[in-house]
DNA sequence: TCAAAAGTGTTAGTATTACACCCATGT
DNA sequence: ACATGGGTGTAATACTAACACTTTTGA
């Protein structure tokens, strides 16, 4: 193969050649003698890991109600993975952004507006659907407290409460260099429905080279690879709610403190102390006038969010 | 159409149907009947924001080497874009996941082993590339210092220093929400070319709902999006190198400690104490015996790194 | 002797952590 | 009265930023 031919369109990949001598060509030219349909592709989906928040009653009334994290899943009803759970989904339009096959998978999926959509990863195991080649590019996307409801036709979408704890953190050194590897449980539970998830994160050194990697260890109810888009879902929303602050997206426009409080340790997973929680998310906050007296206790005040960026 | 056949693999994108009708197929029946041709897909490539650090001598024997950040381009020698410069990069081939694309284009372009290697984005605006639908997935990659050389028949190959700083900040409320907008500037040079690239990076809520969004203000020199995708990997850099100690891959086995904080403070852009970081970083090196003794003035001492992922 | 950089110490201010305490409400 | 959560204060500690100073080398 000619070096011309070689860095042709950029340069090729070996098993999907470009058959285009383009030397000398006007622009013009060459967008009419470029026929994209001449090499085979990947198809591209985009996946959507959808949290939210949920308040249940708790049966005592002088209790506040327990917060629950809440993800979307819809079961399969075809091969491959069929009954199986996956995150919703779907391939790419051709005159879509990336980013608007997302919104349109959440108006399809959800009644309510999107509070927060980002990028997550684009996974691209060649054999990560068995069918065909495959690249995922995964959301990670957030809906208002009290979100719940879904389009009544929905029967196969499901909300799971979710929730991810570290299982095991080993970290070992060898001849040849450093690895860590950590390992989650994710636990899913709905009505009808209950199962566990183990993932592990592994990071390499090895002779100078850093290699990071995700592996599922024991999945048998997630359909493809969904289990690790989900686990780094969730590794993304504890960086991004210490860092960015994206719990105003899973709240009310007024909510108390202690919501607040909540929603921080259900994301991250442990318990934080109120008073210095206070003071860490004063300057985010401001008060309204407002009071939620409902309960058998003190009446706590409603705030909203200010500075949200800062 | 029928409710079944949109439902069919996940669900389907307006624009390219899947006119499949698989119910009650085994698994092994959907394999046979299921052609990928059938469908109308994006193209997708990898492209490479490559990093290097580079030391030069100044013309004062007393003074310190001079640190530049390196940044690998390459001259597109067809349209479009043509003379234009381009991140590295290639299509993505049917039997190589998306990270072996990735490795495969560092071993084209580099002779030597790439350090580091994650990925940053996936671009999928639809008229990014003029000619057809691309998706781009990039990554971020690493050469330790003094990896400067390049497999020798790549011509159009070039490192450009490159710095990126901050024009503007301006965050503004309106009736509707806030919104921040940063301009950055990119100033690339390299022996025979110097130019400047504008980015800007919008935050805007607006009704409870998050957008984040890059913009190329000004660009006469660089390909498609590529400006954004640069200036992402710059963000991205800064970002790592505080939070997941991402210098080490850039740096050799052993090292001077004002020779981290050179590279600290060309990613960060931004002068720092000397003590207040060597309390900083004191944790992750250990001396060596060995020392840097050829300048007039006090010799240095080399230190290598430990505990690289605490 | 001097320029340049290596390397260390001190202090003030700020942020983080853990804990203790009082307040307001409906039952 | 009391269970429950709302709300605040304090003291110990750790971290950070800024600056000053001493040491070592080759020219």
């Amino acid at each position: 193969m000619s070096k011309k031919q070689e860095d042709t369109i950029r340069s090729k990949s070996p098993k999907s050649p470009l058959p285009i001598q383009e030397d000398l060509l006007t622009e013009k030219e060459f967008l009419e003698q470029y026929r994209s349909s001449d090499y085979e592709k990947p198809s591209v989906t985009v996946d959507i890991a959808l949290f939210t928040v949920d308040e249940e009653a708790s049966g005592n009334h002088r209790k506040n109600e327990e917060k629950k994290l809440k993800l979307l899943l819809m079961r399969r009803e075809h091969h491959p993975f069929k009954e199986r759970w996956a995150l919703p989904g779907s391939f790419v339009g051709m005159e879509e952004d990336l980013e608007d096959a997302a919104r349109r998978i959440m108006k399809e999926k959800t009644a309510v507006p999107t509070a927060y959509l980002d990028q997550l990863y684009a996974w691209g195991e060649k054999e990560r659907d068995p069918r065909l080649r495959i690249i995922s590019v995964s959301y990670l996307a957030l809906l208002r407290q009290g979100c719940l409801s879904l389009p009544g036709d929905k029967a196969s979408l499901c909300w799971f409460d979710i929730d991810m704890k570290r299982l095991s953190n080993s970290s070992s050194h060898t001849d040849r260099g450093e690895e860590i590897r950590q390992v989650d449980v994710l636990c899913f539970t709905c009505e009808k429905n209950s199962f566990e998830v183990h993932v592990e994160t592994r990071i390499i050194l090895e002779e100078g080279i850093v290699r990071r990697s995700m592996h599922i260890l024991k999945d048998e109810y997630l359909a493809f690879d969904h289990a690790k888009i989900i686990a780094h879902a969730l590794q993304r929303l504890r960086q991004r709610i210490e860092y960015d602050n994206i719990a105003f997206c899973l709240m009310p426009e007024e909510f108390t403190l202690t919501q607040l409080q909540q929603v921080y340790e259900l994301i991250l997973d442990q318990k934080l102390l109120k008073a210095n929680f206070r003071r860490k998310i004063a300057s985010m906050v401001e008060e309204t006038d407002n009071y939620k007296k409902d309960a058998a206790h003190r009446p706590s005040r409603l705030y909203r969010f200010v500075n949200r960026f800062s």
